[in-house]
DNA sequence: GCTCGTTTAG
DNA sequence: CTAAACGAGC
């Protein structure tokens, strides 16, 4: 199974390319964030033209996941509540979680908070975020041992995941507290796909749009792949297709590949 | 010589259709209206690229006139007050006249006020504004008898000049002060130049962008060529080209040139 | 409907 | 730098 992860920044912007883009690269699954729109208006027709089915978790002008699948998913939940009725329903105001089961392994995809900047109000909303996934999965893992948790997490876990021209002593997702966070809930059971095939520095999946930061090579590895050990074990590649970001008019994130 | 004038709607947003219409319909001079955009960010190189030269008179984001011409013009000159001084010259605040010779053919590119609606203080604008486009016009008949002037008139003189799905009656573009205003300054001596050579009603340069206007039909003839009697006797054609219209956003106007 | 500036967000 | 919403203007 081929699953890919995408912040694309506005999916009617981009649509034409994640397009074309599937039907270059047809993986399984195509995990989609930032889709920046409401559902009623989400380009669905696209997709189901080329044989996909869209789950969609949509909202106006901000945030918004999608699971793009070629075949029907199982189990398809939206939001942090329905999986955990204790959850606050304020936590799933923002539309960032949505994931469904497919051939026995659930696909969680995620579209983490920015922060903003280290110690802003945003930022202290990120950590408690990071602390309600973290009950999400638990209940998650009771029942779902193989588990597939992608999207952009806006964290850089390791220095060598992000490009040495920037400073990264407490720059937002880069800060001890955030990584010590996601450290937290991959301790359930969880290990980074593109760390068991890689472990050289200079790999990015982000470029900030600004200071020409994709021509200079300035990036962040900031969407993952995280997987429970079941399918980390038989996993056989993940890697990062850097194709779309050179395109005229890109998102400022390239896709994430895993293969299982 | 060949003269067009075209109101654009944003030069910018429109460039690449404009520079495949000059190459395509090589006139010699191309007025423009409508450019928004002040004069530093024109784009000059794409048409000085294709062998035109543009002399221009823009403001940020409204009106804005332009002439593109294949060779150099002479007496070049922006508003109303540098050919009359004694005009106010508030009413050069926003840049609608730009004017020039060329093979001793005074050239007069004008983007009319709109109105708005009849009765309203953008209508008594544009009623005063007509006022003062004919003393303007008086002053350069002084020492010019071959002018053609066009541009966007904002005014259909005749109800041949309007689809008939829409009630005239006091109808802003349509309203008896706007229309007896243009009379007031063709009687100093300019014909329409259409006019020489088509009688019939359903020809129009204008569809409002929005109930499907130019799919309907639903146009207006508000895009003039207007030449004094030594140029209207030598003129060999005068033509609505409707096809740019037809493509991937438009402007809401569509191409008018006049031959002599 | 379409374009523009402004604001908010990343 | 890029996107969306908003309000203006036509």
């Amino acid at each position: 199974m081929k699953i890919a992860t995408w912040n694309v920044n506005s999916i009617r912007i981009r649509l034409e390319q994640v397009i074309d883009w599937l039907n270059q690269n047809p993986v399984d699954v195509l995990c989609l964030q930032e889709t920046k729109v409401i559902d009623k208006d989400f380009p669905i027709l696209a997709f189901e033209k080329i044989g996909y089915y869209p789950y969609i978790y949509g909202q106006k002008s901000y945030n918004g996941v999608a699971i793009i699948s070629r075949q029907p998913l199982e189990d398809v939940s939206m939001g942090f509540t329905t999986i955990v009725p204790e959850i606050e329903p304020e936590w799933d105001e923002q539309k960032r979680v949505i994931t469904g089961v497919i051939d026995g392994v659930r696909i969680i995809n995620l579209y983490v908070p920015n922060g903003s900047a280290v110690g802003s109000e945003k930022y202290e909303y990120k950590l408690g975020w990071l602390k309600i996934l973290r009950e999400y999965l638990q209940v998650l893992l009771l029942s779902n041992p193989a588990i597939s948790m992608c999207g952009d997490f806006n964290i850089a876990l390791e220095d060598i995941d992000i490009h040495d021209k920037v400073k990264i002593e407490n720059h937002i997702m880069a800060s001890e507290p955030e990584r010590q966070a996601l450290r937290d809930i991959l301790s359930l059971g969880f290990a980074d796909a593109f760390r068991k095939f890689n472990s050289e520095k200079g790999h990015y999946s982000w470029w900030d749009y600004r200071t020409a930061a994709f021509k200079r090579n300035l990036g962040w590895r900031i969407d993952h792949h995280y997987l429970t050990s079941v399918l980390c074990d038989r996993a056989q590649s993940c890697i990062i297709d850097v194709a779309p970001r050179k395109l005229e008019q890109p998102s400022d994130h390239t896709p994430v590949i895993v293969e299982f």
